[in-house]
DNA sequence: AAACTAGTCAACCGCTAGTCA
DNA sequence: GTGACTAGCGGTTGACTAGTT
């Protein structure tokens, strides 16, 4: 396929930094048409610039709800979360910070958090400790591996590990569930795949015995939730995409830092909204049977309490998840 | 005061995916 | 099925500023 240049007419076309006034006619367009249209709005907007000039200014900087400023600590934290969980995906970072911009977050990670995490000995691309040998570090699930930014974090490292249980608790729900009814290669695949940060955490778990304080998660301001380790551990890839509201509606994700309190009689169904059932969905499309399963067990979960054995006390790896079924 | 260096961040570039004719 | 168009993404660049020599 031949592409066309991005502009057409670059020659004649303006490029640098945006002057006010350029901004006020950009602003002015697009108040009075909305946004799109990118390619023919320079022109229709009397503006001498690429159209793909118009649409970054006008998403980076001109936009209304655009929040500027210096991040504060929760929205850093934040970064690091989200930034473990999905990575360079600049763009679905800032899906779970309102008000900031994929540039803005990316250019606030590479000259400020990267170094940070650097100075702690934390590799910013792995998010694993720099030094290796310490034992400590290659014993933690990924996502726990991401805390350790900062003194303080220590707190959000161990709410991290407990929302971390959430996960396993559903998954063994799941497996109790499933366990006796549908097909164990499925089941296997979807949630054995390539033994994950579960791997991980069921081992810390069985050897551990965590117990979970209701209290000290309800004081938890972080963003990170339960939701994003949900879909993720049913992913079970490391991989797994998350749906905006999952970290910006902050009583969803109360609810769902919270799901401990009645530990395993509270339903998943309960606070799992239909976009991250959807985001669920996504992840396990193939696996039609898992899904109408699933569904089905959503369903009866509203008001049904499963007497279930965890997974956990049964097996040092999630891996062997097929054994324990077999 | 001038030159140099490092940090910051807005803007650009190249690419991909989705949509539509 | 193909190609053109569009929007959006992530990496990179370069202008500007602040600090240092």
């Amino acid at each position: 396929m031949v592409r066309t240049p991005c502009c057409k007419a670059e020659l004649g076309l303006k490029k640098g930094a945006w002057t006010p006034e350029e901004d006020k006619k950009l602003v002015s367009y697009v108040n009075r048409h909305g946004e799109g249209g990118w390619r023919t709005l320079p022109e229709k907007a009397g503006l001498k610039r690429c159209g793909k000039s118009c649409r970054l200014r006008w998403a980076n900087y001109l936009r209304p709800d655009i929040k500027r400023g210096e991040f504060n600590e929760d929205e850093e934290r934040s970064i690091i979360s989200l930034h473990a969980l999905h990575g360079n995906k600049w763009a679905a970072i800032a899906r779970g910070l309102p008000g900031r911009t994929d540039n803005e977050i990316k250019n606030y990670w590479n000259t400020h958090i990267k170094k940070r995490l650097i100075k702690k000995g934390v590799d910013p691309v792995t998010h694993k400790s720099l030094m290796s040998g310490t034992g400590i570090s290659e014993n933690l699930p990924e996502r726990n591996k991401t805390s350790i930014t900062s003194d303080d974090d220590i707190d959000h490292n161990e709410k991290v590990k407990k929302s971390e249980l959430s996960s396993a608790r559903f998954l063994n729900r799941v497996a109790n569930r499933f366990g006796k009814r549908i097909n164990q290669s499925v089941l296997s695949e979807i949630i054995g795949s390539g033994g994950g940060p579960l791997t991980t955490i069921t081992s810390h778990t069985t050897t551990t015995s965590v117990t979970v304080d209701s209290e000290s998660d309800k004081s938890s301001n972080s963003s990170f939730t339960p939701t994003s380790n949900l879909l993720m551990t049913v992913n079970g890839k490391g991989n797994a995409t998350s749906s905006p509201s999952t970290f910006s509606d902050s009583s969803v994700n109360d609810h769902l830092m919270y799901c401990d309190n009645n530990e395993d009689n509270i339903g998943f169904s309960t606070f799992l909204n239909d976009e991250d059932f959807m985001m669920l969905e996504e992840s396990c499309v193939e696996n039609t049977e898992f899904m109408k399963e699933l569904t089905r067990f959503l369903q009866e979960d509203e008001t049904d309490n499963v007497e279930m054995m965890p997974v956990y006390e049964h097996q040092d790896s999630f891996e062997e998840i097929d054994n324990y079924f077999a």
